[in-house]
DNA sequence: CTGAAAGCGCTTACAG
DNA sequence: CTGAAAGCGCTTACAG
């Protein structure tokens, strides 16, 4: 087996009989080339398929051209949706995407991840990871300065940190105001885990708009899921149990509203006289539930292209040593979707 | 802004006063260090950060521990799955892992990502996506031998090309057959579209088990979908105009046949006494669906692992300049798993 | 418009 | 056990 022959900028230049120098300026479209020079070093280019190699690049501009992103490794529709505008908008933006997958955003070891990514000298780090418990306690010990410039997904907003999140709480409100616009009075919650900072939120969008129509958020009418549709069912048993007069239900996200309907309609009920539901998400699937499932839709690949743009925007501030200002935080808005699980078919 | 101090190997060196040399074999781990010579270093590589980097690393071994990873920009199940089995091993073997996705996977311009990535020096290629229309032709015009391993996942074996696919063919089978045993005679099928490899090989699957029942195949029990729960619900609508004595029904993915089952419900079928259904996939939701969908389970994280691990085994061929032998492909089984959909309770 | 030379941060024979 | 020197493939002032 032959060797294959690494074709450099120097064989480039051999075969053209010019300087390396000269095939620089052509590969990086300088205008200071005479045009024939060019011609010829870009014959010579295509001809031995010359294709610049981008580490020597990296290492001699001190700058890679590259975002590390750090994401969730589940199948849930919120996490792949983010990475998926991530990685449109990093494409769009001709960075590279070097990618790191966490299996247990609760307890992963940031440092080694930071590590790695920052070995590779990434320009930049998207961390979209869900914050969850105090799995962003590294972000205030102040040893843990990042030598690039970082934007985080989907987090509480902090002092001094660029975030990018949806309102989760507003849309716990849209959902929780949408029932109550329907009349229903009793309404109760399947939330995500708790120590989930978006599952909070919702939370809290519901209780506000539970206290604002003047109806007490009893406890009793809330009870925490895991966002699986098998925690939905067992939350909607238990819910029931406690208040059988329930008359509609605001569900964390869409798998969990399949749980709850799951159990509905083994009960019986008509969806929505009996039950109305509403979940979050709006997978694609929720328009085919049965009922269809009303639901907050998120604006989740917009704000994976947000954080990129977000990031980029550092990137080049610092490359031009501008200053930046202070840290933002950038809120999305998400909207309500109505179907037939929450509006009684005229 | 005081600029960052960046730190290398260099200053280690200067720091502990021994050479470069002496610094890389610590790094290293190379044995030929005297203890408190690798302590003294070790505790100035500690105080001061110094992470190597790999860029200088990668240019100098020639080799980058970095695998390229193309695959499919979609929410679907079986892609974002498949990722995160991929994610995990190249993990795993401890790679680095430079993700591109596609949009439109039938179009794409493969040589403009093929060169992305091969400009970085990537010492592998993982090529995840599906196998639609021509979209294979490059790999058949010899100009385009690639200088590095690749591995694909999921598409008709060819000669001379490593592949990593699940058996489409035999779950179709395994459905069809499920159907089948459970005394079905009228069984029709929802396809994916067909110019898919996997949808052909799934309808492939049914029509050997459908013949092999000695029934024939007629066409009109098959309908082509395009994976959406809204071409299922279309699917379903037609094949019952064709055929109102339909018994049973075996859809190309869990998608499509939720669209399936609103038709269904809404029509006032009993599932499976007047329309049994089988899917494809087990998506977690598929338990939940009503009734729980009886489907196909793949081994799509298995499918990752297993082509990492080929490629793996591939790239450090090639470093210890072992030949390899023929290229090969590997064959992963699907499994059917039962539920309600498909069988009368007892 | 063009080129010789230095250097990015690391590793690798080689010599001692 | 240790180090001086060369070099991976590229870019960048600088000089002409």
């Amino acid at each position: 087996m032959a060797p294959k022959k690494q074709v450099t900028i120097t064989v480039v230049a051999g075969q053209a009989g010019v300087s390396a120098q000269t095939v620089s300026r052509v590969i990086n479209n300088r205008p200071d080339v005479a045009p024939e020079t060019r011609a010829r070093i870009q014959e010579v280019i295509d001809r031995l398929g010359y294709r610049p190699n981008v580490l020597a690049r990296s290492l001699i501009r001190q700058r890679s051209h590259t975002m590390g992103v750090v994401a969730v490794a589940w199948e849930y529709y919120g996490p792949s949706h983010t990475l998926i505008g991530i990685e449109k908008q990093v494409r769009a933006e001709s960075y590279s995407l070097l990618l790191d997958l966490l299996h247990h955003p609760e307890i992963e070891n940031v440092e080694r991840i930071l590590n790695r990514l920052l070995s590779h000298q990434v320009d930049g780090i998207l961390w979209a990871v869900p914050e969850i418990g105090n799995n962003r306690a590294w972000l205030e010990s102040d040893h843990f300065e990042l030598p690039v410039p970082a934007v985080f997904l989907n987090m509480e907003p902090k002092r001094n940190v660029w975030s990018v999140q949806v309102d989760n709480r507003a849309g716990g409100r849209l959902a929780a105001e949408h029932l109550l616009a329907q009349g229903y009075r009793k309404i109760g919650t399947i939330t995500g885990p708790l120590d989930w900072w978006e599952a909070r939120q919702r939370l809290q969008g519901w209780q506000d708009a539970v206290r604002n129509a003047g109806l007490i958020d009893d406890s009793s009418y809330c009870i925490e899921g895991n966002w699986t549709a098998a925690s939905g069912a067992d939350g909607i048993e238990k819910l029931l149990e406690r208040q059988p007069e329930l008359e509609a239900v605001f569900v964390g996200n869409d798998q969990m509203a399949l749980g709850v309907l799951q159990v509905a309609n083994q009960r019986g009920l008509r969806i929505p006289q009996d039950l109305a539901i509403v979940g979050f998400d709006d997978q694609p699937e929720a328009a085919y539930y049965c009922p269809p499932l009303t639901t907050i839709r998120q604006p989740l690949i917009e704000m994976g292209c947000r954080a990129v743009d977000v990031l980029e925007g550092l990137i080049e501030a610092e490359q031009r040593e501008e200053t930046v200002g202070e840290a933002q935080a950038t809120w999305l808005m998400p909207e309500l979707v109505v179907r037939e699980s929450s509006v009684i078919a005229k």
